[in-house]
DNA sequence: TATTGTTATACTCTATAACTATA
DNA sequence: TATAGTTATAGAGTATAACAATA
């Protein structure tokens, strides 16, 4: 080892490959059901969330606004949500699943909630709560320092 | 709700969310250094083990083999890498980094560092390792799933 | 025959910036 | 002037399969 950086215990690598390895086995399931790994993301948001406005939706799917655009051009292809404008601001687009949308997600619950059951084998359950706690807590410590840095470029700006 | 996903305690989730955050926030860094954040995985992952041959690599690093290696073909031009053919069997490559391949990872290091215990604000060192401990878990059983999904699909093909 | 790595290809995602419409 | 979202565009990553060389 030239430089000290211990790779297994260093958290964004465990984290990325954890993280890698979810994805690439849930890439596979919406395969299977014909959509891709970010088309179910949505679903999965706007089943929790209700109908959203494109901006809401891209915070909470880590989709970026203009990537997101295109991949719900990609779901309204096929029928799976619908873009309406206004809602008060006109500038707006809220995003709602359609029927077609929501049978779909219905089809594909119990397989997230079974690779879930998988990934965490052997945890019981205040293990398994604590690892959540703890990932939420993380992501908002990470949501502090973005905010931070786009203050420093404020600054600096 | 329409069907019972709770995303807010669903662990795909909350792993793609920080660690989207946490590869957003890298990305940033690996651009000041003149890379992209796969080349810093790979740097990272050849600092802590030493010379890999190309599919080692691709397993540490959590890259497949045919993108890696169009991601060495880049570091090969920035010459922070070297592919040199053999090493017993003629057929592999091995890879290790160059003096100014090394000499990035070292000013790198630091920042991931700092990264992570950004990321850990708030943690101790107690929970900090527990975190981690269950992150391996985690990809552990998820290594598990992938053989057994391979092995079925090798049973009906 | 199987495996290692490269290459071809086509697709998806990403990121920046320019643009339209509205506030 | 600023914000919401789309579109243009170029680039980077991904996945499958075909390929060359070696085992």
């Amino acid at each position: 080892m030239t430089v000290d950086l211990d790779l297994d215990r260093y958290l964004p690598y465990l984290l990325n490959r954890a993280g890698a390895r979810i994805a690439a086995a849930f890439t596979g399931v919406a395969r299977d059901y014909g959509i891709t790994l970010p088309m179910w993301r949505v679903l999965a948001v706007l089943n929790h969330h209700g109908a959203l406005r494109v901006g809401g939706l891209a915070r909470l799917t880590t989709i970026d606004v203009s990537t997101l655009s295109r991949v719900l051009d990609g779901m309204e292809r096929k029928g799976l949500v619908a873009r309406r404008r206004g809602g008060g601001d006109q500038r707006s687009v809220t995003v709602e699943t359609t029927g077609a949308g929501r049978d779909l997600t219905a089809k594909v619950v119990p397989v997230a909630h079974h690779y879930e059951d998988v990934a965490l084998t052997g945890f019981d359950a205040a293990e398994a709560r604590a690892l959540k706690a703890m990932l939420i807590r993380l992501f908002e410590n990470l949501d502090r320092l973005d905010d931070d840095l786009r203050a420093e470029q404020r600054d600096a700006g």
